[in-house]
DNA sequence: CTGCGACCTCAAGTAGCTTGAGGTGCAAGA
DNA sequence: TCTTGCACCTCAAGCTACTTGAGGTCGCAG
Protein backbone atom coordinates (compact mmCIF):
# COMPACT_ATOMS: atom_id res chain seq x y z
CA UNK A 1 0.00 0.00 0.00
CA UNK A 2 2.32 2.81 -0.87
CA UNK A 3 1.31 6.35 -1.26
CA UNK A 4 -1.64 6.38 0.69
CA UNK A 5 -2.37 10.03 0.72
CA UNK A 6 -3.48 11.74 3.46
CA UNK A 7 -6.86 11.28 2.48
CA UNK A 8 -8.03 15.08 3.02
CA UNK A 9 -10.37 14.01 6.23
CA UNK A 10 -11.47 17.43 6.78
CA UNK A 11 -13.80 17.62 9.57
CA UNK A 12 -15.88 20.37 10.95
CA UNK A 13 -18.10 20.98 13.71
CA UNK A 14 -21.88 22.04 13.02
CA UNK A 15 -20.94 25.51 12.77
CA UNK A 16 -17.93 24.80 9.97
CA UNK A 17 -20.77 22.40 8.34
CA UNK A 18 -23.28 25.75 8.59
CA UNK A 19 -20.64 28.06 6.97
CA UNK A 20 -19.46 26.13 4.17
CA UNK A 21 -23.12 25.43 2.91
CA UNK A 22 -23.94 28.88 4.09
CA UNK A 23 -27.61 27.26 5.74
CA UNK A 24 -28.47 27.58 9.12
CA UNK A 25 -26.98 25.38 11.81
CA UNK A 26 -30.68 24.81 13.46
CA UNK A 27 -31.21 23.66 9.90
CA UNK A 28 -29.00 21.16 9.65
CA UNK A 29 -29.81 19.89 13.09
CA UNK A 30 -33.54 19.37 11.67
CA UNK A 31 -32.43 17.79 8.78
CA UNK A 32 -30.57 15.06 9.98
CA UNK A 33 -34.27 14.17 12.75
CA UNK A 34 -35.97 14.12 9.20
CA UNK A 35 -33.60 11.75 7.99
CA UNK A 36 -32.51 13.49 5.15
CA UNK A 37 -29.06 13.96 5.99
CA UNK A 38 -27.22 10.92 8.20
CA UNK A 39 -27.16 10.90 12.26
CA UNK A 40 -23.95 12.97 12.79
CA UNK A 41 -20.63 11.02 14.40
CA UNK A 42 -19.47 12.76 17.58
CA UNK A 43 -16.60 13.62 18.52
CA UNK A 44 -15.30 15.93 21.88
CA UNK A 45 -18.16 16.50 24.21
CA UNK A 46 -20.40 14.93 22.13
CA UNK A 47 -20.46 17.39 19.65
CA UNK A 48 -21.40 16.34 16.09
CA UNK A 49 -18.73 15.91 13.38
CA UNK A 50 -18.87 16.57 9.68
CA UNK A 51 -16.66 15.15 7.00
CA UNK A 52 -16.61 16.51 3.07
CA UNK A 53 -19.05 13.76 2.02
CA UNK A 54 -21.49 14.97 4.49
CA UNK A 55 -20.62 18.83 3.69
CA UNK A 56 -21.74 17.89 -0.05
CA UNK A 57 -24.89 16.06 0.23
CA UNK A 58 -25.48 19.22 2.92
CA UNK A 59 -24.71 21.94 -0.01
CA UNK A 60 -26.63 19.68 -2.74
CA UNK A 61 -29.71 19.56 -0.22
CA UNK A 62 -29.38 23.45 -0.19
CA UNK A 63 -29.15 24.37 -3.43
CA UNK A 64 -32.17 22.37 -4.54
CA UNK A 65 -34.11 24.06 -2.06
CA UNK A 66 -32.91 27.74 -3.13
CA UNK A 67 -34.53 25.90 -6.48
CA UNK A 68 -37.70 25.78 -4.13
CA UNK A 69 -37.50 21.92 -4.55
CA UNK A 70 -39.32 19.98 -1.77
CA UNK A 71 -38.15 18.01 0.54
CA UNK A 72 -39.81 15.10 -0.95
CA UNK A 73 -38.13 15.74 -4.29
CA UNK A 74 -34.88 16.17 -3.05
CA UNK A 75 -34.77 12.91 -1.05
CA UNK A 76 -36.03 11.10 -4.40
CA UNK A 77 -32.58 12.55 -6.35
CA UNK A 78 -30.58 12.00 -3.23
CA UNK A 79 -32.20 8.26 -3.49
CA UNK A 80 -31.08 7.77 -6.90
CA UNK A 81 -27.77 9.31 -6.47
CA UNK A 82 -26.99 7.27 -3.42
CA UNK A 83 -27.69 4.23 -5.42
CA UNK A 84 -25.19 4.85 -8.15
CA UNK A 85 -26.22 2.50 -10.50
CA UNK A 86 -29.63 3.76 -11.37
CA UNK A 87 -29.71 5.83 -14.88
CA UNK A 88 -29.20 9.24 -14.52
CA UNK A 89 -32.24 9.82 -16.56
CA UNK A 90 -34.25 9.32 -13.57
CA UNK A 91 -33.24 12.47 -12.37
CA UNK A 92 -33.39 14.28 -15.25
CA UNK A 93 -37.20 13.59 -15.40
CA UNK A 94 -37.46 14.61 -11.65
CA UNK A 95 -35.85 17.77 -12.52
CA UNK A 96 -38.15 18.35 -15.50
CA UNK A 97 -41.11 17.67 -13.33
CA UNK A 98 -39.86 20.38 -10.70
CA UNK A 99 -39.22 22.65 -13.88
CA UNK A 100 -42.80 22.34 -15.04
CA UNK A 101 -43.81 23.46 -11.07
CA UNK A 102 -41.60 26.59 -11.61
CA UNK A 103 -42.67 27.68 -14.39
CA UNK A 104 -46.52 27.46 -13.80
CA UNK A 105 -45.63 29.00 -11.14
CA UNK A 106 -44.40 32.17 -12.48
CA UNK A 107 -47.34 32.21 -15.43
CA UNK A 108 -49.52 32.53 -12.19
CA UNK A 109 -47.57 35.36 -10.76
CA UNK A 110 -46.99 37.04 -13.88
CA UNK A 111 -51.49 36.97 -14.06
CA UNK A 112 -51.45 37.92 -10.74
CA UNK A 113 -49.20 41.03 -11.22
CA UNK A 114 -51.39 42.06 -13.99
CA UNK A 115 -54.39 42.14 -12.08
CA UNK A 116 -52.57 43.85 -9.43
CA UNK A 117 -51.03 46.47 -10.96
CA UNK A 118 -54.55 47.17 -12.76
CA UNK A 119 -56.10 47.87 -9.51
CA UNK A 120 -53.63 50.08 -8.07
CA UNK A 121 -53.32 52.51 -11.47
CA UNK A 122 -57.00 52.40 -11.25
CA UNK A 123 -56.71 53.67 -7.76
CA UNK A 124 -54.39 56.22 -8.41
CA UNK A 125 -55.99 57.64 -11.62
CA UNK A 126 -59.29 57.78 -9.84
CA UNK A 127 -59.77 57.85 -6.51
CA UNK A 128 -56.78 58.00 -4.39
CA UNK A 129 -57.00 61.22 -3.04
CA UNK A 130 -60.70 60.28 -1.61
CA UNK A 131 -61.82 58.50 1.93
CA UNK A 132 -61.05 54.76 1.81
CA UNK A 133 -65.07 53.85 1.43
CA UNK A 134 -65.20 55.05 -1.87
CA UNK A 135 -62.08 53.29 -2.86
CA UNK A 136 -62.16 51.68 -6.39
CA UNK A 137 -59.60 48.78 -4.92
CA UNK A 138 -62.05 47.36 -2.49
CA UNK A 139 -64.87 47.46 -5.11
CA UNK A 140 -62.28 45.46 -7.49
CA UNK A 141 -61.21 43.20 -4.94
CA UNK A 142 -65.19 41.90 -4.45
CA UNK A 143 -64.67 40.51 -8.12
CA UNK A 144 -67.05 41.91 -11.54
CA UNK A 145 -70.13 42.57 -9.97
CA UNK A 146 -71.85 40.74 -7.58
CA UNK B 1 -90.73 56.11 4.92
CA UNK B 2 -92.50 55.39 1.72
CA UNK B 3 -90.88 53.02 -0.46
CA UNK B 4 -89.30 50.95 2.64
CA UNK B 5 -87.37 48.41 -0.09
CA UNK B 6 -87.68 44.69 0.93
CA UNK B 7 -84.21 45.52 1.75
CA UNK B 8 -82.44 42.11 -0.18
CA UNK B 9 -81.02 40.83 3.52
CA UNK B 10 -80.81 37.77 1.51
CA UNK B 11 -79.16 35.05 4.03
CA UNK B 12 -77.16 31.47 3.53
CA UNK B 13 -75.75 28.52 5.26
CA UNK B 14 -72.08 28.51 5.54
CA UNK B 15 -72.34 25.82 2.45
CA UNK B 16 -74.32 28.43 0.77
CA UNK B 17 -71.51 31.12 1.45
CA UNK B 18 -68.58 28.74 0.18
CA UNK B 19 -70.38 28.52 -2.88
CA UNK B 20 -70.80 31.95 -3.31
CA UNK B 21 -67.61 33.25 -2.43
CA UNK B 22 -65.88 29.73 -3.51
CA UNK B 23 -64.10 28.83 -0.28
CA UNK B 24 -64.12 25.45 1.24
CA UNK B 25 -66.25 25.58 4.53
CA UNK B 26 -63.79 25.10 6.48
CA UNK B 27 -61.88 28.15 5.85
CA UNK B 28 -64.46 29.71 6.67
CA UNK B 29 -64.97 28.84 9.81
CA UNK B 30 -61.41 29.28 10.30
CA UNK B 31 -61.24 32.69 9.19
CA UNK B 32 -63.81 33.59 12.16
CA UNK B 33 -61.51 31.77 14.17
CA UNK B 34 -58.48 33.92 13.91
CA UNK B 35 -61.16 36.92 13.55
CA UNK B 36 -60.59 38.19 9.97
CA UNK B 37 -64.59 36.94 9.59
CA UNK B 38 -66.73 38.15 12.63
CA UNK B 39 -68.49 35.93 14.58
CA UNK B 40 -71.42 34.63 12.49
CA UNK B 41 -74.89 34.55 14.41
CA UNK B 42 -76.17 31.58 14.80
CA UNK B 43 -79.78 30.25 13.15
CA UNK B 44 -82.01 26.65 13.68
CA UNK B 45 -80.04 24.11 14.99
CA UNK B 46 -77.05 26.22 16.03
CA UNK B 47 -76.26 27.00 12.55
CA UNK B 48 -73.84 29.73 10.81
CA UNK B 49 -75.72 32.76 8.91
CA UNK B 50 -74.22 34.67 6.47
CA UNK B 51 -75.84 37.93 4.94
CA UNK B 52 -74.66 39.72 1.88
CA UNK B 53 -72.30 42.32 3.90
CA UNK B 54 -70.63 39.22 5.29
CA UNK B 55 -70.27 37.40 1.65
CA UNK B 56 -68.88 40.43 0.51
CA UNK B 57 -66.09 40.30 2.66
CA UNK B 58 -65.45 36.96 2.73
CA UNK B 59 -65.12 37.47 -1.27
CA UNK B 60 -62.55 40.26 -0.58
CA UNK B 61 -60.46 38.13 1.34
CA UNK B 62 -60.66 35.13 -1.40
CA UNK B 63 -59.41 37.42 -4.07
CA UNK B 64 -56.48 38.63 -1.67
CA UNK B 65 -55.46 35.11 -0.89
CA UNK B 66 -55.74 34.57 -4.96
CA UNK B 67 -53.28 37.12 -5.39
CA UNK B 68 -51.12 35.76 -2.93
CA UNK B 69 -51.60 38.39 -0.23
CA UNK B 70 -50.89 37.14 3.77
CA UNK B 71 -53.43 37.63 6.16
CA UNK B 72 -51.87 39.86 8.14
CA UNK B 73 -52.01 42.05 4.63
CA UNK B 74 -55.70 41.38 4.22
CA UNK B 75 -56.51 42.46 7.77
CA UNK B 76 -54.75 45.55 7.38
CA UNK B 77 -56.65 46.36 3.88
CA UNK B 78 -60.13 45.34 6.04
CA UNK B 79 -58.94 48.10 8.78
CA UNK B 80 -58.68 50.65 6.28
CA UNK B 81 -61.89 49.37 4.44
CA UNK B 82 -63.92 48.95 7.85
CA UNK B 83 -62.90 52.76 8.98
CA UNK B 84 -64.05 54.61 5.66
CA UNK B 85 -62.38 57.64 6.72
CA UNK B 86 -59.17 56.61 6.48
CA UNK B 87 -57.66 57.44 3.01
CA UNK B 88 -57.76 55.30 0.17
CA UNK B 89 -54.06 56.12 -0.41
CA UNK B 90 -53.15 54.02 2.91
CA UNK B 91 -54.85 51.08 0.51
CA UNK B 92 -52.89 51.54 -2.19
CA UNK B 93 -49.38 51.66 -0.41
CA UNK B 94 -50.73 48.20 0.64
CA UNK B 95 -51.05 47.09 -2.51
CA UNK B 96 -48.14 48.71 -4.18
CA UNK B 97 -46.15 47.31 -1.09
CA UNK B 98 -47.49 43.51 -2.25
CA UNK B 99 -47.03 44.32 -5.98
CA UNK B 100 -42.98 44.77 -4.80
CA UNK B 101 -43.10 41.53 -3.64
CA UNK B 102 -44.95 39.62 -6.21
CA UNK B 103 -42.65 41.25 -8.66
CA UNK B 104 -39.16 40.09 -6.81
CA UNK B 105 -40.82 36.94 -6.41
CA UNK B 106 -41.03 36.34 -10.21
CA UNK B 107 -37.60 37.37 -10.86
CA UNK B 108 -36.61 34.81 -8.62
CA UNK B 109 -38.19 32.08 -10.09
CA UNK B 110 -37.10 33.39 -12.95
CA UNK B 111 -33.30 32.88 -12.65
CA UNK B 112 -34.25 30.24 -11.11
CA UNK B 113 -35.85 28.41 -14.26
CA UNK B 114 -33.17 29.40 -16.00
CA UNK B 115 -30.26 27.61 -13.60
CA UNK B 116 -32.73 24.42 -13.61
CA UNK B 117 -33.26 24.62 -17.36
CA UNK B 118 -29.61 24.97 -18.01
CA UNK B 119 -28.90 22.04 -15.64
CA UNK B 120 -31.15 19.62 -17.36
CA UNK B 121 -30.17 20.57 -20.80
CA UNK B 122 -26.29 19.59 -19.77
CA UNK B 123 -27.53 16.16 -18.14
CA UNK B 124 -29.70 15.99 -21.42
CA UNK B 125 -26.86 16.30 -23.95
CA UNK B 126 -23.62 14.58 -22.20
CA UNK B 127 -24.81 12.02 -19.66
CA UNK B 128 -28.55 11.01 -19.60
CA UNK B 129 -27.65 7.83 -21.28
CA UNK B 130 -25.29 6.75 -18.36
CA UNK B 131 -25.67 5.84 -14.61
CA UNK B 132 -26.37 8.48 -12.08
CA UNK B 133 -23.13 8.23 -10.70
CA UNK B 134 -21.63 10.13 -13.49
CA UNK B 135 -24.55 12.45 -13.88
CA UNK B 136 -23.75 16.12 -14.18
CA UNK B 137 -26.76 17.22 -12.34
CA UNK B 138 -25.38 16.09 -8.81
CA UNK B 139 -22.13 17.88 -9.47
CA UNK B 140 -24.09 21.11 -10.68
CA UNK B 141 -26.22 21.20 -8.09
CA UNK B 142 -23.00 20.96 -5.80
CA UNK B 143 -22.32 24.39 -6.93
CA UNK B 144 -19.42 25.67 -9.09
CA UNK B 145 -15.77 23.94 -7.65
CA UNK B 146 -15.87 23.59 -3.90
C1' DC C 1 -87.08 3.84 10.94
C1' DT C 2 -83.14 4.20 8.36
C1' DG C 3 -80.45 6.54 5.46
C1' DC C 4 -78.53 10.87 3.61
C1' DG C 5 -76.51 15.33 3.49
C1' DA C 6 -75.35 19.43 5.70
C1' DC C 7 -74.12 21.18 9.62
C1' DC C 8 -71.58 21.21 14.39
C1' DT C 9 -67.05 20.92 17.66
C1' DC C 10 -62.50 19.92 18.91
C1' DA C 11 -57.94 18.15 17.93
C1' DA C 12 -54.22 17.08 15.22
C1' DG C 13 -51.59 17.06 10.91
C1' DT C 14 -49.16 19.50 6.85
C1' DA C 15 -44.14 21.87 5.14
C1' DG C 16 -39.93 23.56 6.43
C1' DC C 17 -38.10 25.60 9.36
C1' DT C 18 -37.27 29.04 13.44
C1' DT C 19 -37.13 30.35 18.20
C1' DG C 20 -36.73 29.77 23.04
C1' DA C 21 -35.51 27.81 27.45
C1' DG C 22 -32.14 25.74 30.00
C1' DG C 23 -27.66 23.28 30.25
C1' DT C 24 -22.48 21.66 29.17
C1' DG C 25 -17.60 22.33 28.00
C1' DC C 26 -13.54 24.86 26.86
C1' DA C 27 -10.34 28.67 26.31
C1' DA C 28 -8.86 33.40 27.08
C1' DG C 29 -8.61 37.50 29.99
C1' DA C 30 -8.61 39.99 34.90
C1' DT D 1 -8.63 31.27 40.26
C1' DC D 2 -12.58 33.06 38.64
C1' DT D 3 -15.60 34.47 35.20
C1' DT D 4 -16.99 35.73 30.84
C1' DG D 5 -18.11 34.36 26.31
C1' DC D 6 -18.79 31.34 22.68
C1' DA D 7 -20.18 27.28 20.39
C1' DC D 8 -22.38 23.50 21.09
C1' DC D 9 -26.22 20.35 23.15
C1' DT D 10 -31.53 18.77 23.88
C1' DC D 11 -36.32 19.18 23.90
C1' DA D 12 -40.49 21.73 23.04
C1' DA D 13 -43.27 24.99 20.99
C1' DG D 14 -44.33 28.45 17.42
C1' DC D 15 -44.92 30.05 12.59
C1' DT D 16 -48.58 30.38 8.00
C1' DA D 17 -52.78 29.12 6.16
C1' DC D 18 -55.12 25.78 6.07
C1' DT D 19 -56.80 20.67 5.73
C1' DT D 20 -58.30 16.38 7.65
C1' DG D 21 -60.43 13.36 10.82
C1' DA D 22 -63.24 11.66 14.55
C1' DG D 23 -67.50 11.73 16.52
C1' DG D 24 -72.11 13.91 17.11
C1' DT D 25 -76.76 16.52 15.89
C1' DC D 26 -80.50 17.78 12.81
C1' DG D 27 -84.25 17.59 9.50
C1' DC D 28 -86.15 15.30 5.65
C1' DA D 29 -87.12 11.57 2.03
C1' DG D 30 -88.16 6.84 1.12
Amino acid sequence: MALVSRSSTTTTTIGGAARRAGCPVATIRYYEEIGIMPIAERGMGGQRVYDDVAIARLTFIRRCRDLDMPIEKITALLTISDDGARPCADALTLTNEHLEVVRSRIRELTDLEQTLSAFAAECSSTCCRGPSVSCTLFSEMRGPAS
